[in-house]
DNA sequence: TCATTTTATGTTATAATATTACATTACGGA
DNA sequence: TCCGTAATGTAATATTATAACATAAAATGA
């Protein structure tokens, strides 16, 4: 099974998580290394906790499995890896559920476009360029220099909606 | 001066912005009677309060005013009151900022679509029906049946321009 | 290599935001 | 007027996030 940009955004509830995980720090090491960025243990760490599921995870709840994998850590210690890792785009904030989740395309110039299911609390990334120049080109009609979007949508994904339906 | 649906979304920095606070109290009030809701004294000067500016304002920023017009007041009193207003489109969340905007349009099915500026940090409406429905469309082509949707963007609204420029 | 500087992390405390639980009061309808 | 429901009062606490300062580790440059 090799990384899957699956044309639903969410992959599948079955789906062999370990590759996601893999994949996504491999990614971010290589981003690492191209940027003279430091990818250190701490912040691989807190990624790979990030990414132990494809939903959004709450900074505490990092705190407590840093914990459990018995590294001495505290808020400021979740918070500053993840600035990082905000930063350099292999997580994102959502602000709506004071969250956090992996982003497996830290390369790409993608602004904020997430679909939250309801169902299975699973994010996906949308990405759409289309709409994100609509926006820019309505908010410029409206006199507005857009600098930064971020759009969060909620709804049920479609291995949910299947799931539900059958 | 009359409510404006300013063409840019953003009112001029030196508007009477009474007109704007006594305008959105009318409105809301019109909307309580049509709908048989309470719009109880407390509700009343929460909204009040918010409307103050059209910047977004912290719950406890909302708490201190009450206590300041001498109302007996927690937390839960501001939050339950921002949580009738927020129900019923009078008021929204910007998630990002937590932080509450007064909302003029409570009729309207609008979805929240917020231009926040950086500069200024007021907080203008777009209520754009053709980014909603794009974002709908794509959301359904990656399967994704949405339920609700949060815009916000960053940036500099022309008031703010204009006078840097200057 | 060693000193210097910068960056990252450890640690304690506290700030800012939000909710739970339960008591009391006010309102609306039979 | 009585009853049931909705709204508010009040105290305690949960959750999310940052400030401030100490220590350690890494990068830089002589």
């Amino acid at each position: 099974m090799t990384k899957s940009i699956s044309a639903n955004a969410f992959p599948a509830h079955e789906h062999d998580h370990t590759v996601c995980i893999a994949d996504a720090l491999d990614s971010a090491e290589q981003h690492c290394v191209a940027h003279q960025l430091r990818f250190t243990p701490l912040r691989r760490q807190v990624l790979e906790i990030v990414w132990s599921r494809h939903a959004p995870i709450g900074a505490y709840e990092i705190l407590d499995e840093l914990r459990n994998e018995s590294r001495a850590a505290a808020p400021p210690t979740v918070y500053r890896a993840l600035e990082f890792l905000v930063e350099h785009g292999f997580v994102h904030k959502i602000e709506s559920l004071n969250a956090f989740v992996g982003c497996d395309r830290p390369d790409s110039e993608h602004v904020g476009q997430f679909l939250i299911c309801g169902s299975c609390h699973q994010v996906g990334e949308l990405d759409d360029p289309e709409i994100a120049k609509l926006i820019a080109k309505k908010a410029k009609t409206a006199g507005f220099d857009v600098s930064h979007q971020t759009i969060q949508v909620r709804g049920v994904c479609s291995n949910c909606a299947r799931e539900n339906h059958a």
